[in-house]
Order: structure tokens, then C-alpha cells, then sequence
DNA sequence: GGCCAGGTGATGG
DNA sequence: CCATCACATGGC
């Protein structure tokens, strides 16, 4: 079935940016992702294939979809097919970022496919380079999860919970990050986390539920509320990235002070989450 | 070999 | 409430 979309949407640099992801299939060249998505427990790959431009997008995706209505919604989520990209770069018109909403418009946020999916994949993430933390969630879905179609499915929680630090260690999880991933799981299997009425609440409260658990801080919550539900206005001041993407930016000889990133980012607001995506994206690409 | 990595919790004041 | 430190392991 086809999809078509008011621009500026940018899927090929949506998709260049999450190609490094070991657990999505992109094609590059064919224009196209394969999503591993759940809904009601069951199992879908859905495939999505660019047809038209950044002006006029246009989208193929798979029969499944239509067969399922849910799953086009699910689909528009992950992908903010609903964001009007062009109101976003412009209210960063008047701003030190503005260039970045230039060079970058029409790059969307692309979600990822469930959140407990996307706060294990955070944790594993925390404090590693990117090359290694990459490797750590190929080699935890590859062992514990399943593949349908060429596309990896992250284990349950039920699984996960059940698993011993000594299982993750030898995947090369540290000590602390097996008891982590163990543990959020466990909360979920006994009805402390409940992610699924994540969506209904505040950021303040899914921050307070999520960082009560051992090994959520505030830059895990804050990623979630991102990669994971698609918050429009988190700022990650804490997250290194950040730090050496607005350093660039206002080429500063060190990283910016916690005060100079709030005072700059006052500006940003409500879309302070497109903010962080361009300031990464712009560290990530190469001059 | 040394510093760093898209942090967190524990400890001590 | 804050500053500092250990953690654990690979990338470069």
C-alpha cells in the first residue's frame, strides 16, 4: 500500500543515520527498512520503502499494514510520519542552531520499535563508545531473542528476568549493566514498571518511575522519553554527545557549562528534542 | 599505553 | 544538597 506525506521529510538521511544500528535492516540503496514490530503479542516485519523525494515523500509499505490498522498507526509513530518538520526547523529560525535546521531539514526522529526494547538498549548504551555498545546489543538480541525474516526481536522480559548476571557477563556486560537489564526486567515481570501507560503520562512522572529503578539516572529516563515515546522537548545536558555537538557548534575550546547549555536551550523550547537529534547528527556526519 | 566513551550509584562532607 | 570516585570494558 502507499503512504504519501506533506515534506520536508527526509527518509534517506533518516535512514543513513540509524544504518549503524546493527538490529535494523536499511537498504541504502533499495530505500528501505525493515521494522521488527509487536502488537498484542503478536509478531510483524514491516517494510517500508521511500518512493518519492525530501518535498514529496511517498511511501510503499507492506500488505501486513493494511490488514491491520493498528499497525499504521504503531508505523506513523515510530517513523513521526505526523510532525510538521517545516514548522520545527522554522522555529529554530532566530536561533544559533538555525543553520543546523538548513543543512538537516526534513531529518525526522525515528523511534525505536517498543520501549522495553529501547530502555535495555539505553542501559546497555550508558557510558560505552558507540562502536561497542552497538556490538553488546547486536550479541544480547542475537543470543536471547529471535529473528523473523532476517529482523531481530528482542527477547521478552519474562526471558530476560530469568536470566543470571553470570549469562550477560560472558556477552561482555559488566557486572553492574547484567544486574541493571535483569532488574528493570524483573520490575516488569512483577508489576513495579508498567511501561505500557508510559504514554499517558507526564515526562515528569515516567522520569520518576523510571529512575527509581537501580541503574536508570536521568540520562536513561530522558532517552527513553525520547527514542522511545517521542517527547518533542527533552534536552540532554548530561549526555556527552551533546556536550561536544554544541561545542562545535559554538566552536568553544572546552565542553559548555551546564549554565551556558540551559541558558541556550530556553531558546529551543517546545522542540528541544529536534535540537538534540540535529546537534547529533551534525557531530556524526563527516566534514 | 592512556584517555575516553551518547552514565550510575555509593560515599563522604 | 554537592563533589568525587569506582565501576568494566573496548575503541582508538
Amino acid at each position: 500500500m502507499e503512504v504519501t506525506l506533506n515534506g520536508p521529510y527526509d527518509f534517506d538521511k533518516a535512514l543513513r543515520r540509524i544504518q549503524a544500528n546493527p538490529l535494523m535492516i536499511v537498504d541504502l540503496n533499495k530505500r528501505l527498512i525493515k521494522l521488527p514490530l509487536t502488537l498484542q503479542e503478536e509478531r510483524y516485519v514491516v517494510t517500508v520503502q521511500a518512493t518519492g523525494t525530501t518535498d514529496s515523500p511517498s511511501f510503499l509499505v507492506s500488505e501486513n499494514v493494511k490488514e491491520h490498522p493498528a499497525l499504521l498507526k504503531r508505523l506513523t509513530e515510530i517513523l513521526t510520519w505526523d510532525i510538521d518538520l517545516k514548522m520545527v526547523a522554522d522555529h529554530f529560525q532566530d536561533t544559533e542552531l538555525a543553520f543546523l535546521f538548513q543543512k538537516y531539514l526534513g531529518l525526522p526522529l525515528i523511534l525505536d520499535v517498543d520501549l522495553y526494547r529501547c530502555l535495555v538498549t539505553q542501559i546497555i548504551h550508558q557510558q560505552l563508545n558507540m562502536t561497542f555498545a552497538y556490538r553488546l546489543t547486536e550479541r544480547f538480541a542475537k543470543t536471547y531473542g529471535s529473528e523473523v525474516e532476517g529482523v531481530w526481536f528482542f527477547p521478552p522480559p519474562e526471558k530476560v528476568a530469568q536470566l543470571s548476571p553470570e549469562e550477560l557477563k560472558e556477552l561482555q556486560f559488566s557486572t553492574r549493566k547484567a544486574e541493571y537489564v535483569i532488574g528493570v526486567s524483573k520490575a516488569i515481570m512483577d508489576g513495579t514498571l508498567d511501561l505500557e501507560q508510559f504514554p499517558s503520562l507526564s515526562d515528569e512522572d515516567v522520569t520518576r518511575q523510571l529512575t527509581s529503578l537501580r541503574g536508570v539516572g536521568h540520562w536513561t529516563a530522558q532517552c527513553l522519553l525520547l527514542f522511545g515515546l517521542g517527547r518533542g522537548d527533552l534536552f540532554l545536558p548530561a549526555d556527552i554527545g551533546i556536550q561536544n555537538g554544541l561545542k562545535k557548534v559554538y566552536q568553544l575550546n572546552e565542553k559548555p557549562t551546564l549554565e551556558q547549555m540551559e541558558k541556550w536551550s530556553k531558546l529551543w523550547s517546545p522542540y528541544r528534542s529536534y535540537a538534540s537529534l540535529y546537534l547529533w547528527e551534525n557531530l556524526s556526519v563527516r566534514e
